[in-house]
Order: structure tokens, then C-alpha cells, then sequence
DNA sequence: ATTATTTTTGACCATCCGGTTAAACTATTC
DNA sequence: GAATAGTTTAACCGGATGGTCAAAAATAAT
């Protein structure tokens, strides 16, 4: 057999490219039959409906996006440290999967009630991760801020401009070798900026 | 006649409703037409196709955004009074209109040319926009900064927070009240948080 | 080798959906 | 008030789409 993936994963990577770009509206099963190169009745052999693709591929990317988010931040390193790698990693991670976080976005605002199933499966706690930040931001440098709007600083920070890359794009007619070097620069830029941005705070003691 | 509204207008709120919410392949023309309270037909006449009536949404939508966020960068104020109102503007615009932005990043991520027209109705130009920002960087900050990432990174401390809502509320457990204390919230900790980012670039002389 | 089981296919179905058309209704013009 | 133009409706069309089914092909079990 030239059978080199089995069936199953050639739909699954099949279904991921297509519902990760289009969406499960946009999507079509003839599509994601001819790109698995499989007739369209497997589908729904192997998966009973549309439906049920879409929420595998869901819970599988959401799974593996909130596993690369915590696992960094549960690590043993200074916050600071870990800021720098997350988005270090995080704009390497996202040009090679740019529909990704948007996807995931988009999934949940159709359909908020779909995290619910995947949140229980998951093995990472947020409140341990929120616990986590919170410790560090006190005990390295002496913040009593809200470790979620923190948090949510540096997600917008590094996610935003990787969804929102081609009103930016258009906007500001940039060609696509400049926004390489525009992302390239976010690496040093967004770390540098949350450290300064956290810095005041120490100095200013004007605590949220 | 009890036509309060003309049809035109009646076709074009609903449209407006249904395309934010949906997108344009997750949307149906006979769903427009019962909001709307008239015969789907009707659609066909007044705007030829669906095609064209998203269209025409989503250039009025784009502009209504486009303007409001450069009105303010480019009236007479200082940079951190123009980011104070700003995203106190913003976060209080948004939550009225929760869909917005996030319609505009998916139909310029579905179709990047939708754009070229826009742009080209509009009455200011994003260069002058960045030009203001790097300005007002140089005099009032003494900051050799490149204005589109600072831009990029208000955008996204204001925008993430709002498009990323059913994320954020579902993985932290987040209750509506909550919710609307954290954007609340928002409107001090962003600017502040900007602040202290820029002051730190005038102490620390690390350019970019 | 034969049977039983699983996998794959093509033909098909019902429904949805964007769009068309002709006729009805309304408003305007003369 | 008849003629004309503009607006609205119901019925319909054709193709797309998610899904089914029975039979064929491949694989495994005896």
C-alpha cells in the first residue's frame, strides 16, 4: 500500500487546513475530501458530520495553542525571561501557522459553549498560571498588579498584529519583505516594552 | 405610509447586523430580508448581489472605524492625551458594537483587495497619521521611535482584549459583571501601561 | 479458499441558498 | 383617471451542499 498516512490523519490534516482558513461556514467537505485525496463519504465514515470534523479540529488546535501559551509560563524562570521566549517563540510559531489564533478566535465568538468541553480535558489550570504570574510580578519586582491584565498586554501585544496583518498590510501599504523585518523587530520590541512599561510602575508606586 | 425608515436603509441595517456577526459565508440573504422585515427579492434589487451588498457594508464599516481612529491621533493634543481618549473612546465604542473590528479583520483576511477601494474613498492618509505619531514622539517625548509599532501596540492592547473577549471570559471563568470591570478597568491600566513603556525608552536611551 | 469484517466508492437525495421573473401593488405624471 | 414609472411580492430555478446507502474493493479471520 502507498498508504502513507492513514486515512484518518489525511482527513484531520486535510479538515485543519481548510476549517483553520475558512472557517466552519466557509469550509466545504467536497474540499477537504479532494485535498485528503479521499472520496467524500470517508468523512463522514470516519467522522459522522461536518459538525463533529470542525469540533475535532477545534479542540486539537486550541489544545495545542494553550499548551504552547502555558507551558512557557509555568516554567522556571524570571517573568521576564519567560516574556522574551513566549514572544520569541510565539511570532516564530505564528508565521508558519498564521490562521491559527485567528481560527481559534472566531470558533469561540460563533460558539463560545465550545470551550467548555475542551477547558475540562485540558490539563493546565489558568488560575495556577494567573497565581504564577501574579507571584512573580511580586516577588521580582515588587508589583501588586493584576496578573490577567498583564497577561493580556503581552497576548495583544504579540497576537494582534499577527491577526490583524493584513489590515495593517493594506493600510499602510507594506510589502511583505518589510513586514518580515516589522516582525522581526516585534521580537526585541515587545519585550522591551512590557520591561519599561512594568518598570514605571515600580518607580511611579501609582498601583492599579 | 408607516415606512419610518426607507427600504434602502431598513435592507442596510439588517445587512450591517447579520454580515458583523456571521461574515459574509456565514450569513444568508434570507435572514437579512426577515430582519429587515421585507421580501427577500428586495435585496436583489436594491443591491444586485449578496457580493455587493456586503460590499457596501464593509466599506461603511471599515470607514466608520478608520475615522474614528484617526480623528483623534490627528487633532490638536499631546500623544498621551490622544491615547488617554482614545482608548477610553474605543473601549467604550466597542462594547456597543462587539463585532466590529473583528468583522473587518476576517473580511480583509478572507479577501486582502476588499481594501483598495476603501483606502482610496478615504479622506486621510495613514502616512500622515504615522508622520503625526513620530512627531509628536521626537518633540514631546524625545523618542526616535518607529510610530507604526507604537500604533500597532495600542491597537492591540485596546482591540485584543475586545476581539478575544469569549476567549479570555471562558478559559478564566470570567463572569459577565466581571467582565465589564475589567474593561473598565482597561481605560487607566492601558494608558498607563503605555506610558511607562515610553518613558522607559527616555531613561533607559535603548533605541530601536 | 471461503467467509466475515472493514474500508472505499459512486450514485443519489433532500434541502438550502443565491438569484430570477412575472405579476401585483403603489405612487407619480399628465 | 389613464398611463407610466417605481416598488414589493410570491413562485420558481438551478446549482451547491451536507449527508445517506448499497454495492464494490480491500483486508482480516477461519
Amino acid at each position: 500500500m502507498d498508504n502513507s498516512q492513514n486515512t484518518e490523519d489525511k482527513i484531520l490534516a486535510a479538515a485543519r487546513e481548510v476549517f483553520h482558513k475558512k472557517g466552519l461556514s466557509g469550509a466545504r467537505m467536497q474540499e477537504i475530501a479532494d485535498l485528503a485525496g479521499i472520496n467524500k463519504s470517508l468523512l463522514h465514515y470516519y467522522f459522522r458530520s461536518k459538525d463533529a470534523l470542525f469540533e475535532k479540529v477545534f479542540t486539537e488546535t486550541f489544545s495545542q495553542l494553550a499548551n504552547k501559551m502555558t507551558e512557557i509560563f509555568l516554567s522556571e524562570m524570571t517573568l521576564m525571561s519567560k516574556i522574551g521566549i513566549f514572544v520569541n517563540f510565539y511570532f516564530n510559531f505564528i508565521s508558519g501557522h498564521s490562521y491559527i489564533v485567528q481560527f481559534v478566535i472566531n470558533a469561540l465568538q460563533d460558539k463560545p459553549e465550545r470551550i467548555r468541553e475542551v477547558i475540562l480535558k485540558q490539563n493546565v489550570t489558568p488560575e495556577i498560571l494567573l497565581e504564577t504570574i501574579r507571584k512573580q510580578l511580586k516577588e521580582e519586582m515588587g508589583l501588586d498588579i493584576d496578573p490577567l491584565h498583564i497577561y493580556v498586554n503581552i497576548l495583544g501585544l504579540v497576537i494582534f498584529p499577527v491577526i490583524a496583518r493584513p489590515l495593517i498590510q493594506s493600510i499602510f501599504a507594506i510589502p511583505d519583505e518589510r513586514m518580515a523585518v516589522f516582525y522581526e523587530q516585534r521580537k526585541k520590541i515587545v519585550p522591551t516594552f512590557i520591561e519599561n512599561a512594568l518598570k514605571g510602575y515600580e518607580t511611579d508606586r501609582t498601583m492599579v
